[in-house]
DNA sequence: TTGCTGACCGACG
DNA sequence: CCGTCGGCCAGCA
């Protein structure tokens, strides 16, 4: 029903994320029923900076939970202090209780 | 226009 | 168990 573009579900879906939660790159790209291009997934994310309204691409993490694309928030760092910011714990560029502040786009 | 790259994930040896 | 490779799609030179 929804006729648009990858990005744009990329975009919606990276919205829905609630606060102090994550979800993966894999998830959003199941989710779009697109398993395989997780990759391109990280890829809207970085067109997420080119995007009218500001996407939470700090909320998206790899399925490690693995700040990945920290260093594409200009600073490294700022990911980390945005998430810590909503309560998320991270410790070596990595989200702990991940698996507790993991969220799945499954339409909740 | 063709081809490479890219913030990943899963399968295979 | 761990290292390697293929696949997905869209943007850019």
């Amino acid at each position: 029903m929804n006729e648009q573009s990858f990005f744009e579900k990329v975009y919606e879906v990276a919205r829905l994320i609630p606060h102090g939660r994550v979800t993966s790159y894999g998830a959003i790209a199941e989710y779009l029923g697109t398993r395989g291009s997780a990759r391109m997934v990280g890829w809207a994310m970085n067109a997420s900076f080119s995007a009218k309204e500001n996407i939470p691409a700090h909320r998206v993490v790899n399925r490690m939970g693995r700040l990945t694309g920290k260093h594409h928030f200009g600073d490294p760092g700022l990911m980390q202090q945005l998430l810590e910011s909503e309560g998320i714990r991270v410790e070596d560029d990595q989200v702990v209780d991940f698996q507790k502040v993991f969220w799945k786009p499954t339409g909740d």
